[in-house]
DNA sequence: CTGAAAGCGCTAACAA
DNA sequence: TTGTTAGCGCTTTCAG
């Protein structure tokens, strides 16, 4: 069939380019895209494609060369967005994610999941080529889930909360950096340090809370009882938790410090206290985790992930996978890697008050 | 050329599981991408076919597809990506974005461009078929830059600083936001009121004093002399211009109230200002601009923007565009749409004192 | 109801 | 140096 003529609303093509130059579509392809064309054009035909190129404003097109490359340049990030609450960790981590891959010449794409027992059905079906490879932020996927991996594309994840097959994970030292952030509280003179943490069943809270016991056994300092609270990762749940908590120990002694399993907790901490009256770190110290952008605008002190960082390395590490993968060869890399977490001081945390304020 | 062993490490295609499952190709394409073939498949063979596809773990191409449906069912988000600070004006109308997208079934792309001087030279060869179409997000474009915008690509851009050629605009109403929060403050008493800005060439940070300005003159007050300081939407610039100026004003009365281009200004003044040991609101009142995740966690008074809502919009007309193009038909929306602003009260903005505290 | 053929836009092998 | 042919995986004609 000839050409009809709505097809020119559409993008030039190299058959177009290659006509209106009087060259073979290859010659274009050669000159347009780079084609490895076994031998080289004459600069004549050369500058006459290329104004032919201009004069249709000849685009290439992706998706073809992707058919034939087997290749899209794009990796996908997976994550779970609450339509609430703008998560900061995913932020920090994402940015990392979107600098690395921009310097590789990869696109980004998002696909944000409900919750990953809706992600993990949904997983496979973007695994269709149209990206090359996938990055698992923060998935709470147990092993019966992961078994719909697709194995055709690499997979990488970022702070996973199990082992999933064929997934490099990457994650930070998070017990580590709750030991030696709580360590440093209770040489600070720290005794009563409240711990408003994250969900039980997610491993990053549980080793938070590894950490903060493990501090204050190194110390020979038994926290007082009921001091480790669970919640989310989140400013309202902060918030929350921690006012229904003290509501439920009226005249007890006040924490002198507490230690949040997150930044975003953290922040509602401090809204919980300041709407109390209560005055940071005078009256109470608050830490927070993680590192984002929200403990920096707060002077937070917090236990710094590298976020950024692990963006960076979960993409070269994914690129690696893609490339052993096209090239037929095997990747062997380790199935974790963890990176150290790192103690950051601030303005939110101080010596502890002499005299014991009562919980009103 | 028969299929080489290699091949068994790729995905399996529709001639595979056809092949699997004695049946055409197009039988299979009908049943499991749902392909428009003439008839139907008799139950019989479809079930068939869905086992040698769960055999061989089938996965549609989505480069094939989009080949021959000219749409790839993604939509690109183009915009400026600080190494330093996190932009929430981005984030916010970017969750929306993401949101509308998900709730059509498109995917989102990212493309993060250092500066726009360097994103209009990019920007055509991202319209390389991988996406249906782009959304600009606060692009600084002249109309000289602009005229590299392909146009075979719909595009429509939120707050734009220039009226971009066949690119729908969608902006909120800055101006009107300003004048009724500085009307306000002006009511409740302040008559020295800061105004932190942004640059000076980029229209919001322009409609954003004339609104200020608009405001003092309708209530025939006189804003004090230099009293507009210029900077950048972020929180370092609101730290460091605030303190600049500070220190250029020793001696003067301090302003009652700071009117800040952004949320992310207003952030920086409250560090300026605690730094300096002057209270919020009780010595100066601090009100922000975009009404981001940013003001929510700091109680700040601020004129919302619908960022979110704008992602929305953006999305949907987007898509009406594509769909548009698609068909061949030309699709009429008005080049520009405003969106209200709204005052949002918050902490951080009380009456003034009584008695003036001079700048230190 | 099913199959064969053509083509989406591009690139890699060849042959001229 | 250039053109020809085949094919990436899929879908939509059109014949059987």
């Amino acid at each position: 069939m000839a050409k009809s003529p709505t097809r020119a609303r559409h993008a030039a093509t190299l058959a177009d380019v290659g006509r209106e130059a009087g060259v073979s579509i290859m010659a274009a392809s050669a000159v347009l895209n780079g084609a490895k064309t076994s031998s080289r054009i004459s600069a004549e035909t050369r500058t006459r494609i290329l104004a032919a190129a201009e004069k249709l404003s000849y685009r290439a097109n992706a998706t073809a060369r992707a058919l034939v490359d087997r290749r899209m340049n794009a990796i996908g990030v997976a994550t779970t967005l609450s339509r609430n609450e703008l998560n900061q960790y995913f932020l920090e981590v994402f940015n990392g994610v979107i600098e690395a891959a921009d310097e590789f010449n990869q696109n980004t794409t998002v696909f944000a999941v409900p919750d990953w027992q809706e992600g993990a059905s949904r997983i496979p079906s973007i695994c269709d080529s149209r990206i090359d490879g996938l990055i698992l932020l923060a998935p709470l996927l147990d092993p019966e889930a992961a078994r719909f991996l697709p194995d055709h594309t690499p997979i990488v994840s970022v702070h996973a909360n199990h082992e999933l097959p064929h997934v490099v994970n990457l994650e930070s030292d998070e017990e580590v950096g709750a030991f030696e952030m709580v360590r440093h509280m209770l040489e600070m003179g720290h005794r009563r340090i409240l711990h408003v943490g994250g969900p039980s069943d997610n491993i990053g809270a549980t080793r938070r809370i590894s950490g903060y016991l493990g501090a204050h056994a190194a110390a020979n300092v038994k926290p007082p009882a009921d001091y480790i609270v669970p919640g989310y990762f989140t400013t309202e749940s902060g918030r929350r938790d921690l006012e229904a908590w003290l509501q439920h120990h009226r005249g007890e002694p006040l924490p002198q410090a507490i230690f949040a399993a997150s930044d975003a907790i953290a922040i509602g901490c401090l809204d919980t206290l300041s709407a109390r009256g209560l005055r940071t770190p005078a009256d109470v110290s608050v830490v927070g985790f993680d590192g984002t952008m929200l403990a920096r605008s707060a002077h937070l002190a917090t236990v710094r992930q590298p976020l950024r960082e692990m963006g960076h390395r979960a993409v070269r590490l994914l690129l690696d996978r893609i490339e052993a993968k096209h090239q037929d060869a095997v990747h062997r890399a380790p199935s974790n890697i963890v990176l150290p977490t790192e103690i950051v001081l601030g303005q939110s945390l101080a010596a502890p008050r002499t005299r014991a304020i009562a919980i009103s």
